[in-house]
DNA sequence: CAAATAGTGTCTCTCAGACATTATATT
DNA sequence: AATATAATGTCTGAGAGACACTATTTG
């Protein structure tokens, strides 16, 4: 029996949009960036004042200081005898979004890396598979739910949310099924701005509420 | 800090099919059923030889003797301070199915109930919340995916099939819609076997294999 | 042949994709 | 006016629901 030793962790992949793509929030493996690895950002401290899982990762997301948690999901949690040496551990996976308007992109510890770089990085531990199932649950998410808006700052054009949607999906987006789909949900709300450039200004919107909106239908994407 | 402390458990929810009623299984809160209340079967020691948390629960589900568990899947991890008076603690979620033609309607320990008679019944702790939790996670599934399948025997009929979806979901699905759904996502063989009653014998089916289909569509149900 | 359930034919409805067209700003 | 992106109109197609109908067995 093994409870009174069991290592809990909590991982966090943190996603941020930046210029309409999709980023990842990483930080060195070695503090001096010697082994050339990278591992998320996670907790091993849990704290009496922690009420719950969420509040460690607030906690710990705030004094990464890398801008406003804008939206967080629990993964999984993986359970092991193996990947940490010294016991069982648990690790609890929780993926979030960095609203765009706040994300500082040079954190004092870490980086953002593009999320179509990262197959150029090596990872420690178990991370990359932490990773890609997080991605993976996003990206199933944005088939069929409305979180991607909630990477985005108060005020977006329909194209700024169909980008987001893009840059999640990693496909294009039909334009006309697309704006539908949004209008016909109900969740945005028609502000009296819109955003001017050197063509037709097009119209701002906000979220009318900080509900996940779940479709019948998949997006299925271009099918050409 | 109180990592060296927290409380770890895996909590089990078991359903299964009895007469194509949705039946969950549970536990007295005491031995002697003296506070009338009732408990999720779970798990409190993980062993060494434990590979990973979905090995906890299978050598927890055996022990209960309650039949064959063919499907698992994670649901959540609770954490909290609040919940256990004795500090931290961390529940990790699991639903799962015993297949109807294991099941032993009279476990050694504990007590079958089926699903539409449970809110006679009063639960200790946050079970109630956790088997909403995770009745949830299965409807959900099987309006999009093909897991209520594995609920059922070797060899079902497709009315078999129907009837643990409607048993999962509680509501009527239109039999042409379901049959078309589930013949085109080619998850079914056909046997050479039929089964017989008092009327024209139904065509038995096996599962191709153990993979999950997911649709593109929600079961929307009966719309009238 | 009556009863009962298995299984099919086919219409409607919803909503995604395709893609052409119109609208309205800047330079 | 030219250019560029915003926004719309409208057709097709996939797949779900409605519901009547046919098929095949037992008693």
């Amino acid at each position: 029996m093994v409870n009174e030793s069991i290592l809990v962790s909590v991982e966090m992949v943190l996603f941020s949009l930046q210029g309409n793509q999709l980023y990842i929030y990483l930080q060195p493996y070695a503090d001096d960036y010697s082994t050339g690895q990278w591992v998320l950002p996670h907790a091993n401290k849990i704290l009496l004042q922690d009420q719950t899982l969420e509040d460690v990762v607030h906690r710990n997301v705030s004094a990464l200081d890398l801008g406003t948690l804008a939206y967080l999901e629990q993964v999984k949690t993986i359970g092991s005898n193996a990947r940490d040496p010294r016991g069982w551990s648990l690790a609890v996976v929780y993926y979030g979004f960095i609203r765009r308007d706040s994300v500082k992109a040079k954190p004092q510890t870490g980086h953002w890396h593009a999320l179509e770089h990262l197959d150029t990085l090596s990872f420690a531990h178990d991370h990359a598979m932490i990773m890609k199932d997080s991605l993976q649950r996003l990206q199933n998410k944005a088939l069929y739910t409305s979180v991607p808006a909630f990477m985005l700052e108060e005020e977006f054009t329909l194209r700024d949310l169909q980008s987001a949607f893009e840059a999640i999906l990693g496909f294009p987006i039909e334009k006309k099924s697309f704006r539908r789909r949004m209008q016909e949900a109900k969740l945005l709300k028609e502000t009296n701005h819109v955003r001017h450039a050197n063509h037709r200004p097009a119209q701002l919107f906000t979220l009318l509420h900080g509900d996940v909106h779940v479709f019948n239908r998949i997006l299925e994407g271009v099918r050409s």
